[in-house]
Order: C-alpha cells, then sequence, then structure tokens
DNA sequence: GAGATTAATAGATACAACCTATGAGGGGAG
DNA sequence: CTCCCCTCATAGGTTGTATCTATTAATCTC
C-alpha cells in the first residue's frame, strides 16, 4: 500500500465516479480502476459496489474512507511541520541555568524567545556552571545560560553579562560605613560563598582575589544558594564577594560596596555545544545576544 | 511522497546506518540513499547529518520521524480495522423501534449485539412503524423493529414475536367480570387508540377487527403511546384493543381480557433495506432472530 | 600506510504505473 | 424494441522509476 493509493481511493469516494475521479487526478480511468483493484486486493475487502453504471461506499470503505482521509491529513500536517522544525519554529529547547541568572536575565530571554517562537516547548533545568558543562556534553541540555571562566574545548559562549565582583556585609558592620573596600581588609571576616564542589570558575577567580592581597579566605560556611548567602550575610554570620546583580535580592539588613582598585569582572555567558547545527539553538542565541545589548 | 519513503526513513533513523537498514528493508543500500535523497529533496531540508562514517538525524528530521511514525502507525491501524469493518465489527448502526418495543424485545436484543459487537456504535431512534418505513428508505436508519403488516416492496422483514391481540379496560368495568371478551360487546364503548395518522397496519387491522364484529369504534381520543393509553383506561375513558404484550406496563386498575373466538394475532418484525449488503445489519439481524426464537 | 567500513554516484535492469484501444453491461431516448 | 451513450473492466504496449550491480570517495582502525 502507498499513499498513492489512498489519495486515489479518496477521490474516487468523493466523486462516486471512476471517471471524474481520473479527471482530477491527471490520470485516465484504467489506471485508476487498477489501482483501487490493487487496494482491494491487498485489503482482502471491497471499497466500492460497483454496477456498470455506478458506483458506491461499501460499509468498510466508508470506516476506511475515515481513516485515509485522517492518514492524508497527517501527511499535509507533517509536510507542513517539517520545515517548520527545519527554521526551528517548532521543536523542543531544554535550557540549562544557573540560579543567579533568574532575576532578570533569563526571564527577559525566555519572554523574547517564547514570543517570537511560541511552538518551540522550552524545558528548564537549573544547574551549575560545572554541571552545565557536563549536561551539554551528554546533550541533556541544549543551551546555557552560566558564569565564565570555564574551560571546556568542546563547548562555545558569548558573554551576555559583564559586571563587577562587589562585596556584601552586613548594615551594621563597621566596614559598611566605606563607600568602597580593599579586598585586603576582609582578611580576617568570617566567608559565606558558594560551594567550591559546586562552582567552578567562579569559586577559583575568587580565591585568586583573596590571595592576591595576601590571604586565604577564611570560609565559615559553604552554601548552594545566591540568595542563601545573601540571607546568612543578613543574619551576621559573614561577609561575601558576589556579583553586582545580586543587588536584586532585596534583603534588610546588608550592604553592597564596590570594590577598592580596577573592578574585578565576573561574566554570564550563553554556551552551546560546538558543532551545534540546531536552528532551535541559534535562534534562542541570537535572542539572547539581543537581550544581552538591550541590557547595557 | 509515497508511505515507502516514510518506510525507509524510519528504518534509516532507527538503525542510523544505511547499510543495516537497507538490508532490514531487504533492498540493496544505494537503492536506500536515492529514496531517502528523495524525500529531502521533496521536503526541502536535510533529514540526516551524513559525515562519511556516521549518520545522525537533524533537528528537523527528529521532528519528521515523529510525524512518520505517527502516520505509519496510523496505516497498520487501518489495515487492521478496515477487516472488522468489513465483517460488521466495528461501525455504527441506526435502529429504528416503536415504543412498544422498549419493554423487553429491544433490551433484549440490544444486550446481546453489544455484547457480542462492542465497537459498533448503535445510536436509537424512537419512530413509528410509517416513519420506520420512510426512515429506512431514505438510510436514516438502517435496521427498524417495527409492527406488521406494513406494504413496502423495498423492505424486507422477519417477524420476531406473534402475540395475541387482547381488550384492555377498566378493572371495574362490567366486561372485566368475563374471562374472554367477544369483540362485539365493544361496540358501544368509548375507544382510546392509537393515533391513525401514526400508526399504520396495526390501526388499520383494529378497524378490521371491529368491523367483522358490525361496528366502526367510537374512538373518542387518539394518544401515540401505548403506556399513554393503558394510563387513560385505567383512568376510566375508555377501552382498548392492544397487543398481550402490553400487561408488561403495569398500571393499577386495568385488566387485560383475551377476547372470543380465533385470537387475531398482531406481529413485531424486524426489517432492514431489501438490497442491504451491511454487515453490521446482518450482524444485528442474526441477534434479533435469534433473540426471538429464544422468546418462544 | 594498508585494509576495512560506510555512504554516494553511475549505469543497467526490471517491475509496475500509466497509457491507448477495446469490450461488456445497462439505461434511456426514439 | 432497437440504438446509442455512458460507465467501468480488461488487454497489451510504453515509459518512468525503483532497484540492482559496480565503483568511487572518504574516514577510521590497526
Amino acid at each position: 500500500m502507498e499513499l498513492r493509493h489512498l489519495r486515489y481511493f479518496v477521490t474516487v469516494a468523493e466523486e462516486l465516479h471512476f471517471g471524474r475521479a481520473a479527471t482530477r487526478l491527471s490520470i485516465v480511468q484504467p489506471s485508476l480502476s487498477q489501482q483501487i483493484r490493487q487496494l482491494e486486493d491487498e485489503l482482502g475487502f471491497p471499497l466500492f459496489y460497483r454496477t456498470k453504471r455506478s458506483v458506491e461506499l461499501t460499509d468498510a470503505g466508508k470506516v476506511f474512507l475515515t481513516e485515509a482521509q485522517h492518514i492524508l491529513a497527517q501527511v499535509r500536517e507533517a509536510k507542513r511541520t517539517a520545515p517548520r522544525a527545519y527554521r526551528g519554529e517548532v521543536g523542543r529547547l531544554v535550557v540549562g541555568y544557573i540560579s543567579s541568572s533568574t532575576y532578570d536575565l533569563l526571564p527577559m530571554m525566555l519572554r523574547v524567545y517564547r514570543e517570537r517562537f511560541p511552538d518551540v516547548e522550552v524545558a528548564l533545568r537549573e544547574l551549575t556552571t560545572q554541571e552545565q558543562l557536563r549536561a551539554l556534553e551528554r546533550e541533556y541540555i541544549q543551551v546555557g545560560l552560566l558564569r565564565l571562566p570555564i574551560s571546556a574545548p568542546m563547548v562555545n559562549v558569548e558573554v551576555v553579562r559583564r559586571e563587577p565582583i562587589v562585596c556584601v556585609l552586613p548594615e551594621k558592620h563597621p566596614l559598611a560605613m566605606r563607600e568602597r573596600i580593599a579586598v585586603s581588609l576582609l582578611a580576617e571576616e568570617p566567608f559565606v560563598l558558594q560551594s567550591s564542589q559546586r562552582g567552578g570558575g567562579y569559586y577559583t577567580q575568587l580565591m585568586k582575589l583573596c590571595l592576591a592581597s595576601g590571604f586565604s579566605p577564611n570560609v565559615i560556611q559553604e552554601v548552594t544558594e545566591m540568595h542563601t548567602i545573601v540571607s546568612l550575610v543578613a543574619a551576621g554570620m559573614g561577609v561575601s564577594l558576589v556579583p553586582l546583580s545580586a543587588r536584586n535580592i532585596r534583603s534588610q539588613g546588608v550592604a553592597y560596596r564596590e570594590l577598592e582598585g580596577t573592578a574585578t569582572l565576573t561574566e554570564m555567558a550563553v554556551a552551546w555545544p560546538r558543532d551545534s547545527r540546531s536552528a532551535i539553538v541559534q535562534n534562542f542565541l541570537a535572542v539572547a545576544m539581543e537581550t544581552a545589548t538591550n541590557l547595557t
């Protein structure tokens, strides 16, 4: 059985006339008769009652007609949606993201993306930067929103936000009186930091920053979420170094202060597999870049 | 595009290997490559990323794969259900029936039929005998349960119940004391009958019965439903002549009495279009006959 | 670098879809 | 009743194309 048989059958069923149906199909009547006969032979029962002058659907023919129409409709549908999939307009996109992107970056990107590509099913996975790199490699996610620096040769990145690292400390803390804080002043302070196992390059970056000022931070608590850091700082447990955008976390009793000297920057980036030829990913990246430029 | 293309595509997508896929399809690899290429040309975009050593689905290919699998599944489904339709096991059956068949005949038939043919959608239409004849002709219904006699050359009938006509009268009525009643005794009684417009042969049959006893019934009320007749008789409005099975209508204050002399019989029958080649109808008729014989 | 593996290309072949010509049955007009 | 037209089926030839065989090109492995 081929689609040709179904197309022919449906046309004959609509016309109830082999001659007219053949004309509509741009073939001659005997060819049509032959093909219908072939279909009936394969199915094992007649689809039409034929007299020498008229054609009528059998009961089984009526049932098969609705089936055939369904199938042909689905073929048309497939032919229509497949090119849209090729253009990245339909399909599924799994996005990995770090929690600190949820304050503005991720929502902004998603809002535009979903508006522009409403037929792409977007799935979200909250993952650390390191986890995202593994996930990209294993194709658990197709694109990631993470914090640089990373080292992963099979992953391309594009920076979408560049921001200074600032000090967050309790409002009542003596150092909070200063407008800018030298890193070296934090040498004796208790630190609340993101877990070294989870964070990757960012954790290392902070370590280097402290070591450059001659000390290794006294980490008294490791946590997994940025807003937990801020909460603990608000509770007076210690101080921390966080990206400027953490200021979006409005918490009573904390102060954010710039660091003295040349600002140390931290970068958030979109990442995707280097060999990705996915139009869906390309479309998302385009939206991400656009969002990034609109931000600055 | 033909189903062949879809079958080939799905196989390649499953194997991700042209050679193995070709083997599974019992063709040679170049033929397969050519057909896939043809499909891609028609769709306007590649379904696979090919290197010289490996094959991988594109994003659009993945979308098209699920579509193709759907289509092929539906084809299999059609091939499976169509023969069942041919055997009358799936489809739709519209049954016409007179209200007096609802007491036992219709439910008994339907119970067996639905049990035996659960995938046939049964629709019911309550219609008078005359309406059923028109409906059969116009194919509004495929089979009817009606009361004989009828005159309709294009309709076949088979009797499913034969029962005597009895007199129904108020319990307190003087004639109710008799065990059997001569029709002639009813000459002066007020009659409650089914509407002459609605009833066909049955109405005529009653007229003949009365005329044979030398009178024309004094019809004081025409109604449409058998149980309304019984209710009105119970209320003392008059008497009537009804099929014996009307006794199933349990109503306070009425008595049923046989008629004197040779019992006049009334017949209920299944009716179907003479030229019906519908397996569904044939199956229903078989069940109806079976039910009929079990009744006697 | 040689051999094995895999997909594409080229050309030949065979099958089947399609064509033309014709037949058979049936209905309607005269 | 006869004739003609309409409709679908059959027969046989033609053409298109799916398939085959043979080969090439590229890549991986040993």
